[in-house]
DNA sequence: TAGTTTTACGTAACCGGTTACGTAAAACTA
DNA sequence: TAGTTTTACGTAACCGGTTACGTAAAACTA
């Protein structure tokens, strides 16, 4: 069996109290003792049980992240930047890979609530009711991560819509009239009726001038494969586009390829704009210009404040994070 | 205040045994009550918490995964199938970067240890004498994955001496004479002096009588970066290659990349086969040849078989995957 | 030096579950 | 119907820590 701190105070012929003081440098002993006990804690290799720990502390060190895919590198990037903030302060993150499947959430946030986790990143999901009121009962901090809710809950996000904007306007003022876009799951996207990406895609169009017609957007997925399918669909519709805005790099990265396969060469016959600015960007063949919406800022902000949440309880703000066009070599002038 | 089981005995005027067998549906109570117990677990919205029931337990449901790296492709699509079996297990991972560096590392085990997880995975991590050690202290299941290790700790990697040396064989028979080689880090990937992929490399070209020169390898480290400095560097020394192998697709995109820059075509000025067979590599321009590891098998295979050590105590044995080389158009004959 | 304060602990309850053991009542048996 | 078995629980100890409260001894004070 391995060690108690029972067997420790036995051997060091103090009571558990004084250990436990020891072991959290809460003083109310003398050097002598300290020292003793030390010896012996290293003697016996003891290790305290965090989860004994956790019983009464209440206080696990542990939090939870719920991502909508595990392979998406926008999400990797977030898991990466939550888990180097959490791991600085000394906690660890559960990952919960809930494909963006209601019933799946569900039962990790039971899980998660199980676990008694201290904090809750949501990243790149939407808050749906049956969420907001399981996480209300678990009474814990929670933040949402590139995404927006009109819940009460904090978020840390950009703002899609002129994002969207700029990224549109940034294609019209380099003279393309023929623009398309390929969005992600419209199930998923929504925030309050309306897919804040397409509206300021649409809203450029309106502003410029430019001609809309409902068949300039295709509807897919978010992966790489929903942006090759999405370029297929979108040119078999309407043939004479010079220019993609697309809903994130994944599928930015899936036109590419499409277009690659077709025969098709970016930028001399076609443009093709992403978003996030994910690292793969600078890689692709063309390198992709993309919307960054300073996304490693952004995880590193949410884990941040989840954790000022949990140590303090006071409400925190919201914060909408900036955006900015990274050009790169996917566009090009009409 | 969250109610315990202590406030469900009361409300429904039996013990807590009584409560606690009814949750763990182990019989000896009559439907009755257990309808009636139901009703107020489902009235008083109450969850046991896990933390109470691991310290008697034993049991965390919960596994650690140690990865070298969150932003890796392969890393990331490991963890995706480890997470998943973990899921239908009811069991939740922690997920642990420990960038390689051997002091995160340790303090991860100790963080883990503390944690009381029930097994651990080690991904694409070289087995120090210091962390093996500590996990024979640790007393958990833990399984190597995508590494191989003269411990006796089970492990599920590939061949991976026969793996370069496949690849590198399909490049010579298609032609090439002049091949480069971008390896990683090599004090990471030393397993028991020897470097499998390099030496399988050497090997290859030793059995067709190519001239070797060590000036033929770049080593740097693992990501798209090292690709394109590696084929870089590489290109500087001998310009004249004309297919490179490297030892990792994402070092295998970095040098597709590098070319596109360089105004290098591939395949038809060079060719570059890449090894692990990741997702992204179909969907590169050009699509990626690679050497596939079956590594999404792999993953679920080392979570299976950490799962059933948990479960069983029994010792399991090692398992080494398949390779085969993925054709796709990176790669012409000469 | 007698009284007061401080130090360095120990005792025991508690956190929220599980479970071995015991037992009254119900059901069964012959 | 008396004896035996089974059912349906309850009691209390335990898992491995933390901490409020109490106290003897040491240190200080006047």
């Amino acid at each position: 069996m391995t060690y108690t701190i029972k067997d420790v105070a036995k051997k060091a012929n103090v009571s558990t109290a004084t250990v436990s003081r020891i072991l959290n440098d809460q003083g109310g002993y003398s050097e002598k003792t300290k020292r003793k006990v030390l010896n012996i804690i290293q003697e016996l290799d003891y290790y305290p049980s965090g989860i004994a720990r956790g019983l009464t502390n209440k206080r696990t060190d542990t939090i939870g992240v719920l991502v909508p895919n595990l392979t998406s590198s926008l999400i990797t990037e977030f898991l990466n930047g939550i888990e180097s903030v959490a791991h600085k302060i000394g906690s660890s993150v559960i990952v919960c890979h809930t494909e963006s499947h209601g019933v799946k959430t569900m039962k990790y946030l039971q899980l998660l609530h199980e676990k008694r986790i201290d904090g809750l990143i949501l990243a790149s999901t939407v808050l749906k009711k049956e969420y907001y009121d399981y996480i209300v009962k678990m009474r814990v901090p929670v933040v949402l991560l590139s995404a927006y809710s009109e819940f009460p809950v904090p978020y840390i996000t950009a703002n899609d819509y002129e994002a969207a904007y700029t990224g549109t306007k940034y294609l019209i003022q380099k003279g393309h009239k023929d623009i398309g876009m390929i969005s992600g799951n419209k199930e998923e996207l929504i925030a309050g009726n309306l897919i804040p990406r397409v509206e300021g895609f649409k809203s450029a169009l309106f502003d410029y001038n430019i001609p809309f017609n409902e068949s300039y957007i295709e509807y897919g997925k978010f992966s790489i494969d929903d942006g090759v399918t999405g370029l297929k669909h979108l040119l078999n519709r309407v043939p004479d586009l010079t220019a993609i805005f697309t809903e994130n790099d994944e599928i930015g990265m899936g036109v590419l390829s499409a277009a690659y396969n077709l025969g098709i060469k970016v930028p001399e016959k076609l443009s093709v704009i992403g978003m996030d600015d994910i690292s793969l960007c600078k890689f692709m063949s063309p390198p992709l210009t993309s919307v960054s919406l300073s996304h490693n800022e952004m995880a590193e902000k949410a884990a941040n404040l989840m954790f000022k949440m949990i140590n303090s309880d006071t409400e925190v703000s919201n914060c909408i994070l900036d955006h900015q066009i990274i050009e790169r070599q996917s566009v090009r002038s009409q």
